[in-house]
DNA sequence: CCGCGGAAAC
DNA sequence: GGTTTCCGCG
């Protein structure tokens, strides 16, 4: 019935042992950062650093009917998203390098609307890779996970210690546009109202609320004249890279052209479903979306 | 409003 | 390098 704070902690720590090698260090302090926000979006920091404005945005009404996009439900939702809880952090783990094949080999397998995803699953925790394949894959991933074994304790140090991660990958909070999408699509906050899956395994999505997903991707880069005819220019960008396709003669739809493997999915007709393999007594933090 | 890609700045 | 910003055009 209750879950165990340690297990949860003892579950990030070693997800990050498991691809990060930056938490050996004691408790230097490296540089200073200027802005929280960014602090906490390293993963590391985040039960203490949080600002007291992510305290008040963290509680977010279960579902507010209104179709409105408020600022209220869009900043906290972008809390949501880049810190504050562990699964969002155990998600950012999952957008290692690697892609998949191809998105037809993933449509081929017998995948179900739902893919039972490892987050807040303690010890599903090697998955955090994605299927590597042989994309223009701007990244090539060769081994993570070296005999590297740093013990990361998890006490509530009164003094915040700050670390900053200089990782070849992902430095600092720099989840990229396609990863923030990802999160998006997987954050049930946003993912059928603003953001959704027309198409989960083809990798099709749609912009339902052009405007707001730029808020949110403004918010989270420190862009607030953020909006979507500069976000598209990005996701324009990805052509070329072979991250995202458009689907044509559909406006606000984009496809990937490729997807994690463990992507959580959501979509309309699983709405108060939970996607869970096992029968674990769930905490009682079920709230139901719409 | 959406979508496009060049160009340049950041 | 990955956007961000701006733009002309469709």
């Amino acid at each position: 019935m209750l879950q165990q704070p340690e297990l949860i902690f003892d579950f990030a720590s070693d997800h990050f042992n498991s691809s990060q090698v930056y938490l050996e260090y004691p408790a230097v302090v490296v540089e200073q950062v200027p802005h929280q926000h960014l602090l906490s979006y390293t993963g590391l920091t985040d039960e203490q650093s949080q600002t007291e404005d992510h305290h008040e945005l963290l509680k977010v009404e279960p579902c507010e009917s209104g179709e409105e996009e408020t600022m209220e439900t869009l900043v906290a939702a972008d809390s949501l998203l880049n810190m504050d809880c562990v699964d969002t952090l155990s998600l950012e783990q999952h957008y290692s390098q690697a892609f998949l094949p191809s998105l037809s080999d993933v449509i081929t397998a017998p995948v179900t609307q739902v893919t039972v995803s490892a987050e807040g699953v303690v010890g599903a925790i090697d998955q955090s890779q994605w299927l590597n394949g042989e994309r223009p894959a701007a990244q090539l991933q060769s081994k993570k996970r070296a005999g590297k074994k740093a013990r990361h304790r998890r006490a509530e140090s009164p003094t915040p210690d700050i670390k900053v991660k200089k990782d070849k990958y992902n430095k600092g909070n720099t989840l990229y546009l396609w990863q923030f999408l990802m999160e998006l699509l997987q954050d049930r906050q946003v993912c059928p109202r603003y953001i959704k899956w027309t198409d989960p395994q083809a990798g099709i999505f749609k912009l339902v609320n052009s405007k707001a997903v730029a808020r949110l991707w403004g918010k989270h880069k420190n862009k607030p004249d953020m909006n979507y005819e500069t976000m598209g220019r990005a996701l324009r960008y990805y052509y070329q890279r072979g991250i995202l396709n458009k689907v044509e003669g559909q406006r606000l739809v984009y496809q990937f052209t490729s997807l994690p493997e463990d992507m959580v999915y959501i979509t309309d007709g699983d709405c108060g479903k939970e996607e869970e393999d096992d029968d674990h007594d769930r905490s009682g933090n079920d709230e139901d979306v719409c």
